[in-house]
DNA sequence: TTGAAAGCGCTAACAG
DNA sequence: CTGTTAGCGCTTTCAA
């Protein structure tokens, strides 16, 4: 048996499918009488009936639909994300563009790091970008003529809207919070420094950090991968092959911190005894890690709900660009402690 | 400027729109010359054309889209997950839909756990359910008639397609290590015991692996409660205020092990020495705990993978009802210790 | 207050 | 080998 379409309404109602589109969509432009009304819903539930979304955005051009694209933590990996942060940030976007009666179209950046194909092809009424992209593919989507809210990135750009955090704001956060528990040989652990991304932006807040101490920035601090658990692991036993004598460290994520964490610990490390680490992002894992992470909080949740937002203001005809920093700051827990600037003792 | 639509290439190319569609499609039932072919492609390329999928699907009767419902780990929060697992699985679903053609509708359930609405709204080809609902939110799923796989769930139902592991034997593996580890009074801390869901069974698994030693179940050893690492957290102190003197617990979810192992160490309690815990999942965290949880491992990705597939499978025209067990097997990691079984302390 | 008719972008007989 | 035509399910002028 078919599905029930508004033919079949309009026949089991008595009227035409022109009535039963009015009377679904609440038209208050014409006026249905109560009776017709009537009988037209219980049709509609007798029937069973649901609309075709797909046939409707046909003619009224919406979709009612949101792309997401999320990117692949790594560069190699298959899949998209094994960073927490990720899901807690799709959550929020989920939950909210469904209150709001829209569907998500979720999706990694295709191989050739092109999303507009898809977006085209389905008609998305807005689209949500997590992470930096090459600049080409992100220009291609200038094409599209449906709002597009980037989340983390710092491309300059005149339409995309965008939703962040001050990264630099949080890097000097984090390092000064180093500085001012007296430790001066301050690894910074992190992904690749790439043009727009947040992780440059840390770095600069690092850098500040050092600055405001009078400190120079040794670049034999600097340890730099991807941003994975089992990396910032590995990084434990390059800080000793380095043999700075590093008395803490700035990860640049919750999880860059926890694998840091735990490759200490493998080589008898204590934290924060032996070294103090300071992360980034606060997923729900920062608590629940052992130590708990002392860390940079961000609202990730917020993030995603105003991604969303962004989106259906600039479909309700707001059209000029919007741009939200949201607030965040330092969690003080348990992976810091305070030494004595002057000792000469680290970890390695 | 409106999106190019097959009219204007069938104009540019000074065909018919038929031939652009046969083009388009590859139809090798019908023949086109070279000739044709080569000026749709140039038409195509230059007007940068891209097919509406909503109005193929208008015709087509195939959307070429998957639809998702992830739970919400915790009835009472907004956001769906929090548990690591989720986003795991996600990214596999998400590649192998993908790679095969298919984009991903994301939604967590309706409110009133209906999410048979959406499925019809968008007209989906197929739809993975990620955990167990009400039978009757299931049942109404028989409505629609496109292929719907269960992941782990144990409903019974003709139609179905399922995947899932043995949680039974997962329970038992679990709890039979630490017996064999000389472990007596055993903990059994999980989320509530639901009649179709997974924590049942790894419940009865539990109580095999007692029975192997003899063991009679005492129910003051469970700790039911929500699969959430706060609930894990709190009950430790729930142990102790118990006094129960357990040896070792077994967690049915990796969080679960780690809010645990983190409410011990509140106590001052140091695991493996006062307490030994085997989990479940096997999340990339159980890695990143430390110590590492020794748990059961599943293939989570693959889980994903299969779903996807049977999905596809069934869309080919393969109607049978497809079921999937994945394998599993204890992970022996740090977080267990061997005890003397006639030994009578306990980390309480 | 309602209906007829055209059209959204695409596919698929069928005819030539 | 290619075009004509009808129609997928819905919305929206326009006219009655």
């Amino acid at each position: 048996m078919r599905r029930a379409s508004i033919k079949d309404v309009a026949k089991a109602a008595g009227v035409s499918t022109s009535t039963v589109s009015y009377v679904l969509n609440q038209k208050s432009s014409e006026s249905i009488s109560a009776q017709t009304t009537q009988r037209v819903w219980e049709a509609v539930r007798t029937l069973n009936y649901v609309p075709n979304l797909n046939a409707r955005s046909l003619t009224s051009r919406r979709t009612n639909l949101i792309g997401v694209v999320i990117p692949q933590t790594e560069p190699g990996k298959e899949f998209m994300f094994s960073n927490p942060f990720y899901g807690e940030l799709l959550s929020a976007i989920e939950y909210t563009a469904r209150r709001n009666g829209y569907h998500l179209l979720l999706s990694g950046p295709e191989p050739d790091q092109s999303y507009v194909g898809i977006a085209r092809n389905r008609g998305v009424d807005g689209i949500i970008i997590v992470g930096s992209y090459p600049t080409k593919s992100l220009s291609e989507l200038h094409q599209l003529s449906v709002p597009v809210v980037l989340v983390d990135t710092y491309v300059k750009d005149p339409v995309f809207h965008t939703i962040g955090i001050d990264d630099r704001l949080g890097g000097l956060l984090a390092t000064r919070h180093l500085l001012e528990m007296g430790h001066r040989r301050i690894a910074f652990v992190s992904g690749s420094i790439s043009e727009q991304g947040v992780t440059q932006k840390r770095f600069l807040g690092y850098m500040d950090a050092l600055s405001e101490f009078s400190l120079a920035l040794d670049e034999r601090h600097l340890y730099l991968g991807s941003v994975s658990f089992e990396f910032a692991q590995s990084v434990a036993q390059e800080m000793e092959r380095r043999g700075n004598r590093e008395t803490a460290a700035f990860a640049t994520a919750d999880i860059m911190g926890m694998g840091l964490i735990k490759g200490l610990r493998h080589m008898n490390r204590t934290i924060p005894d032996d070294l103090s680490v300071v992360s980034f992002d606060d997923v729900d894992l920062a608590r629940m890690s052992d130590p708990s992470l002392t860390t940079i909080h961000q609202d990730i949740a917020q993030k995603g709900i105003s991604a969303v937002e962004m989106i259906l203001a600039a479909a309700d005809g707001h059209k000029e660009k919007q741009e939200s920093i949201l607030p965040i700051q330092l969690m003080v827990r348990d992976s810091v402690r305070r030494i004595d600037p002057n000792q000469e003792s680290g970890a390695f």
